[in-house]
DNA sequence: GACTGAACTATACC
DNA sequence: ACGGGTATAGTTCAGTC
């Protein structure tokens, strides 16, 4: 029967059925109803051919190719027929022959049988199917589509597929259009969390499940204890029970995307081991497929039909920039874009719980899935509007790395330039790749310490992103010598040329910055979160390309590239702050692609015009913004040496506002009472324009650690675990507090782990600071001494020494800090 | 055992 | 393995006297 829906697509998946390929994808029609559409999928990749090859030669390779079959162990693949096109390969018009083949799981074995002369590359046998297939039938999720095609009712096509899949409408495509009207889609969001005693997968039982949707669905799957009134709350005889509930109920709620935080590396797959364990099935696809996992690097969880979207994933590889939570945690996420926090629970083994203290872990359960659940709520437009840039599926979208994203992007786009896709460097490549020296990079200017007044600061609009499509640096527009009309670029050891002819990459990345500067537009006079999502995913592109191109795992790798946009950045900066310079302003700063300088008693408005002069002869679309004015800011020494130091300041605007960057009040690896000792003197420093409460304030400090009423708390210090514990060639202070948290209390301490410690008292003269170094609730006294001279000290000390003070002389006896001072 | 520079390590900036 | 280079600074390591 004929059927035609307005449908979304959410998820993607492929299939083969009598040997060749299909894709099969889950979403939403217009009416919310869930529905799968299953196409076909035209496999093929290309062989691009030596130049002035005769009519004869061709059709005799095509001859040749179309007699190639290979028999796998359960299937015979073969090439179906030839096509000969003229296509482009890196800006250059090449003779290519289309390929397809009957499945396109085969085309890498396919490619290695291709090795006739008349074969310079063999091209786009290496991408995901279903990254072929979004690009082939331009089918791009989350956006609307109108689709006509048969509809499969328990029909025998496919092999019975339709009647297995819990879907309400199931449709064999035979056209998709594009609608004109692309109605706002609000996804169904589950979120859920699990409870368990042993953090090591499938361990030991779980003992409760919370989920939480919308209009305010909430559960509690418990079997642990039945003593509770709170109404979410649901008791089972077992765990296996619970685990069926949990089942039961995703099915009913039939969400679009199923939300956890870690749900990847934990919840997911911790669900899976129970089911294994109790020998159930977790059957949560629609399909009634249980999740699938992938070890890449990191554990993936899928399910068929269902977007399983782990936030954590998300916010890690894509919007952790934007944050400055110390951890990805998520209490200090949802504290930071919530202003929530999760629920209060001492966690203890579930044998030692006692009866009534049970509602208090339930509640705390079924905390983390609300708190999930509002960040999907708030991160989901930022998602959405990357997926449809990207034109991969949410799933991916939400998980892959900035290069992929950059890549993705790419290869959807490359269409309009009859471009043929290049294809991933093999690992011996990647070797090669990796073993470049490494090139000269940004300039940051030399600070002289001091305190400034009256502050502006001017910074390029993406900088780097602008000068690659300024002087077209790209893989294509590159040649190692000199051509006609090419332009050169001086490297520190060699000289690179770039065409004039504009490139696929910079024209792209040209777009990608037009397109940010009308979002932004757009967004100054409609706040929609939607336009300001699409103004950020812009941001991130426009920012992430020249970060590509360096990137060993490019398909668009080209080193001298990125080197020259560095070059040229910095050679356009310099420039910038001599022009300012002579117009007789200090310039105080300048890091990459910002400029501070004096404001030197000209108005606002004078300033402006400065602006306007430099941007009116800027090459290309190089522009310079105006980023603020300080009233106050602060530069200081290297601890080592008398010069400023770089990548350290502090600025207070007319408002209060204070801007710190660098100094140890931003990093986590210093003790609370320096950080929090060292913000404070910067702030008050700043807003009075001196340092007299600053000197009064470190003295109270000193003088309060002395009499040692600092509580520990203030004197915690966190370090991270960059890599597994026995790989340390140093054993630092956390690496060894990490080898006790294992060995002495069976604590894991995978890489990642931030781990805790202070500095203790020691009997022993002149003992190593890893061996005074105790876990935070170990029994000890703190060493006064080491938080005065390695912490608060070091903290205070540059900024102190801008007014000439000697933090030393505030210390008390201090024979005990230096012996130079008898 | 004291001292010193190099190596290792973590974190931040843009 | 999953953007790049630039920079500060602490602690340990290894060599010297």
């Amino acid at each position: 029967m004929e059927k035609t829906i307005n449908f979304i697509p959410l998820d993607y998946d492929s299939f083969d059925f009598q040997d060749k390929n299909y894709i099969k994808i889950v979403g939403r029609t217009e009416d919310g109803k869930k529905a799968c559409i299953i196409d076909d999928f035209p496999a093929y990749f290309w062989v691009i051919l030596q130049k002035g090859l005769k009519d004869k030669q061709i059709k005799k390779l095509q001859n040749k190719i179309e007699t190639i079959s290979i028999k796998k162990a359960k299937r015979t693949s073969k090439v179906i027929k030839t096509e000969l096109h003229q296509k482009n390969f890196l800006g250059k018009s090449v003779p290519a022959l289309k390929l397809f083949i009957t499945n396109y799981k085969d085309a890498p074995k396919i490619t290695e049988l291709l090795d006739f002369k008349e074969i310079d590359h063999r091209r786009e046998f290496d991408l995901n199917i279903i990254t072929k297939y979004i690009i082939e039938k331009k089918f791009k999720p989350m956006n609307w589509y109108k689709i006509q095609g048969e509809l499969l009712n328990n029909s025998e096509d496919f092999g019975n597929l339709d009647a297995s899949l819990d879907v309400d409408i199931c449709i064999k495509a035979n056209e998709i259009t594009r609608s004109e009207s692309q109605p706002d889609f609000k996804p169904k969001i589950l979120c859920y969390d699990i409870e368990t005693d042993n953090v090591e997968i499938g361990s030991e039982p779980i003992l409760m499940i919370s989920l939480y949707g919308e209009n305010n669905f909430r559960k509690v799957l418990t079997w642990k204890s039945k003593d509770t009134t709170l109404s979410y709350v649901e008791t089972f005889e077992d765990e296996e029970d619970m685990l069926e509930a949990f089942v039961k109920y995703v099915k009913e709620y039939s969400p679009d995307i199923l939300s956890g935080y870690f749900s990847d590396g934990f919840d997911l797959p911790y669900l899976k081991a129970r089911a294994d364990k109790n020998k159930f099935k977790l059957n949560l696809g629609i399909d009634n497929s249980q999740p699938v996992f992938s070890r890449g690097r990191i554990l993936t969880g899928k399910i068929k039909g269902i977007i399983h979207l782990d936030i954590f994933r998300f916010i890690r590889s894509i919007y952790s920039q934007y944050l400055q939570s110390e951890t990805l945690s998520l209490n200090d996420v949802s504290s930071e874009l919530l202003n929530e926090k999760k629920a209060e629970w001492e966690h203890k083994h579930s044998s030692k719980i006692k009866p009534n203290e049970w509602e208090n872990y339930f509640k705390y359960n079924l905390q983390d899935s609300i708190l999930t659940y509002k960040l999907a709520e708030k991160l989901l437009p930022d998602i959405i509007e990357f997926t449809k840039i990207i034109q991969e599926p949410l799933f991916n979208v939400s998980r892959d790395a900035m290069s992929a994203q950059v890549e993705n992007y790419i290869m959807h786009n490359l269409e309009k330039y009859n471009e043929i896709i290049e294809k991933r460097p093999h690992a011996h490549q990647i070797g090669a790749r990796r073993a470049e020296e490494r090139y000269e990079g940004a300039f940051v200017l030399q600070p002289i310490p001091g305190l400034y007044e009256d502050i502006v600061f001017f910074d390029f609009t993406s900088m780097y992103g602008s000068v690659i499509v300024t002087y077209n640096l790209s893989k294509s527009t590159y040649s190692h010598k000199r051509k006609p009309d090419s332009l050169k670029v001086e490297l520190e050891n060699q000289k690179a040329y770039f065409s004039k002819k504009q490139g696929f990459f910079p024209q792209m990345l040209n777009e990608i910055i037009k397109k940010r500067k009308q979002c932004k537009k757009e967004y100054a006079l409609d706040k929609n979160p939607f336009t300001k999502a699409k103004s950020n995913s812009y941001k991130l592109l426009a920012n992430a390309a020249y970060g590509y191109q360096g990137f060993f795992g490019a398909r668009y790798y080209q080193l001298e590239a990125a080197a020259a946009t560095a070059a040229l950045a910095k050679e356009k900066i310099k420039e910038t702050i001599e022009k300012i310079k002579s117009k007789g302003h200090e310039v105080v700063y300048s890091d990459t692609d910002s400029i501070a300088f004096l404001q030197n008693k000209k108005s606002n408005k004078e300033i402006q015009e400065l602006l306007e002069e430099i941007n009116s002869k800027l090459p290309g679309i190089m522009e310079l913004d105006f980023e603020g004015f300080f009233k106050r800011g602060i530069w200081v020494t290297k601890r080592t040496g008398e010069f400023g130091a770089k990548k350290k300041y502090a600025l207070i605007d007319k408002n209060n506002n204070l801007k710190i960057r660098g100094f140890e009040t931003v990093r986590r690896d210093w003790c609370t009472l320096a950080r929090e000792t060292q913000n404070k003197i910067l702030k008050t420093i700043l807003e009075d324009g001196n340092e007299k409460k600053a000197v009064e304030h470190v003295k109270e400090v000193i003088k309060k650690l002395k009499e040692r009423k600092i509580p520990l708390q203030k004197l915690i210090i966190k370090t991270q675990l960059k890599k597994p514990i026995e790989e340390y060639k140093a054993q630092g202070p956390h690496v060894i507090i990490a080898k006790r948290m294992q060995e002495e209390q069976k604590i894991k301490v995978p890489i990642g782990t931030l781990i805790k410690y202070y500095i203790s008292e020691s009997t022993k003269k002149r003992a190593l600071i890893r061996e005074r170094a105790k876990l935070p609730d170990e029994k000890g006294e703190y060493d006064i001494e080491y938080y005065l001279n390695n912490q608060l000290l070091p903290a205070v000390e540059n900024i102190l020494e801008v007014f000439k003070i000697n933090t030393k002389e505030l210390v008390d006896g201090k024979k005990q800090t230096n012996l130079m001072d008898f």
